[in-house]
DNA sequence: GATGAATGAGTTTTCATTCAT
DNA sequence: AATGAATGAAAACTCATTCAT
């Protein structure tokens, strides 16, 4: 109702669900998922419990729609900076640019942590659904890889190192940790030579 | 630490610590922190909830020494590491231990992660430990580097990298991606070469 | 009959009805009434809740209804049988199938107990019903009892005997106990001699 | 031994298990399975629900423990008919009795319902309870009847007949059915000759 | 006639924590 | 040191019912 802008609308539902997505991950980034009740999320989005559970029978079901949400955000993002990697930005800038737009989200670096968490211990499907994305995730940087040295060389190794330490930086990044050296590690992507391919 | 009330404990009080320590440990590693009851503890060590509390005013309490405990294994692991890479085995070898190490043991990992969310969630006190033992961890490694390149070269950014990667990998091994490209990242930070210092 | 307002109604509300009770009863059947949802019911007919309420105004209601119909079912079998009874078919036979009857509908059984239930503790309504078609029951197998035995004797006991084993049998039927000795008990009705009648 | 007279006694956990069971049996008596919940329980104990999980951790349990005392006292009320059977009372006079004894515990006929009906749709360990204890009981009504009529013929008919009467008849008390004609089924009961035995 | 949406009162269950002994 | 017993506050989930359209 509050979010339906176009005319055409026919029903509230998407508009609702959209809405409580979007709350019970604010809520989950501020408080971890078992720190977010059920309650906490009706009562933030203005609709009861029952209602809630109209829209999702389960809080799994509704915590799985909202990684669903969060990791097609990722995936966007990485599209972004995929085709800003074809200019011809000086390779440590592009990465700069990677590592920085990751850490300064800390806010989607939480929600990223806890819902590994969750697919971890709770949700099954939820870990399908990480482990897919992550294929995708690191195919994507591969690309975007190939773009900037515009070569044919395989760059699966680094886009491995790059995933990893850029969750290993979030990581980092939530727990506190001050004097992360992004411009020396972004420093540190552009020296790396891609190995020699026998190509 | 700060539980030794008196100096005069009859040995078995550590012991029995001990015990619960490492049963908490397991049953977490398995079920995650949420998962683990007092209860559950208890029974696995074969006391009452009451004896545990006698141990412990307060389950954030036990976690935190688990964690404690769990730090300074890693902490262990990395000093191990660090006079093996004193050896003259080529550095490729070096790296792909240190990944193989981390790698193979997902128990630790997990434990890792959990420890971590509760951190960011449940303990600020145990936040700091972490910021604390990272901060060590990373000292260590660039140590380690050092020996292996026999340099004076500013290793700091690779062992960010390093530290960095091999969390985020532990966290893909963990929600279970396959074909983590081990080797090739070995060979990676092998071919990557320190930046040249001004120094 | 409470629940037609008008008598034009078009002839899709009969049927509906009638749909929605057999329905029910499938779905009480097979998972007893506190099991059976409404939102089961409606879904199972191809309606909304918000249907289903357009025909039955409550729950209570609709149960009604759908133990109305087993009620007519059942006293239409006992007829059936009362037919059959007149028949020049030897005593014992005649016992056997009625025992065989009831014995085998176990779906039968399992509503009427799930029904009795329901009059006894939530119904009174429905209790009263229960009370005057159990009156008529008896009424019929006396009058069954009177041609098999040609005479004038008073079979209100055996009568009563007979409606008594038949639900003592179902319940034990319904709960799994294995050989109920139904030929035998079938004999022991017949071999059974009417008490002496001073009349 | 049930309420603990002697002095010896440890704990104080039986002596709560039985009073948890009495109020639980009496509650249910009342209001059927379903509408006794854990927290009327409770608060007739005058425990907090808590404590109540403390003694059973699901009401599955407790539901079975209150039937397995429901299931003692019907075969102990067994036991002391059989005794009596053995006595130089008329048959007929037994048989009144059996049938009386029953009838007028209405309070244990709606309880051993109840019990039933969660046995049939909810607890299959306790279906199987009922169908061991039901066995026990024909056999028991049996050794009762062989001493009624002093001789070795098979009463196992009868007996299942006389089973099935009562339950049917308890039934029938229930929801009540009046004027059961108890005494003349007594009667019944007493001229049906047992079939006779080759032997 | 029909329905989707909304609701709230209730139910079982969980579990860290306390405490008398 | 040790423990059994007790607790209460909270959480997820259920579902009959209502109602505007």
């Amino acid at each position: 109702m509050q979010y339906s802008h176009t005319m055409g609308q026919r029903k509230t539902t998407p508009a609702n669900r959209e809405r409580i997505i979007q709350v019970a991950a604010d809520l989950i980034r501020n408080n971890g998922i078992d720190n977010t009740t059920l309650a906490d999320i009706a009562m933030a989005v203005g609709i009861s419990k029952g209602t809630l559970y109209y829209y999702y029978a389960t809080k799994g079901d509704l915590i799985f729609d909202v990684a669903e949400r969060h990791m097609t955000n990722m995936t966007n993002r990485i599209f972004r900076w995929l085709e800003s990697s074809g200019t011809s930005l000086p390779p440590r800038k592009v990465f700069r640019m990677v590592l920085d737009t990751v850490m300064h989200s800390k806010s989607r670096g939480l929600i990223h942590i806890y819902l590994l968490q969750e697919a971890l211990t709770e949700n099954p499907n939820l870990r399908k659904r990480f482990v897919e994305e992550y294929g995708r995730w690191r195919e994507l940087i591969e690309e975007g890889l190939a773009r900037i040295y515009r070569d044919s060389a395989d760059h699966s190794a680094m886009a491995g190192v790059l995933l990893s330490t850029i969750d290993g930086l979030v990581l980092q990044r939530l727990i506190g940790v001050e004097r992360l050296p992004i411009d020396s590690i972004a420093a540190f992507f552009e020296s790396a030579v891609p190995p020699a391919t026998p190509e």
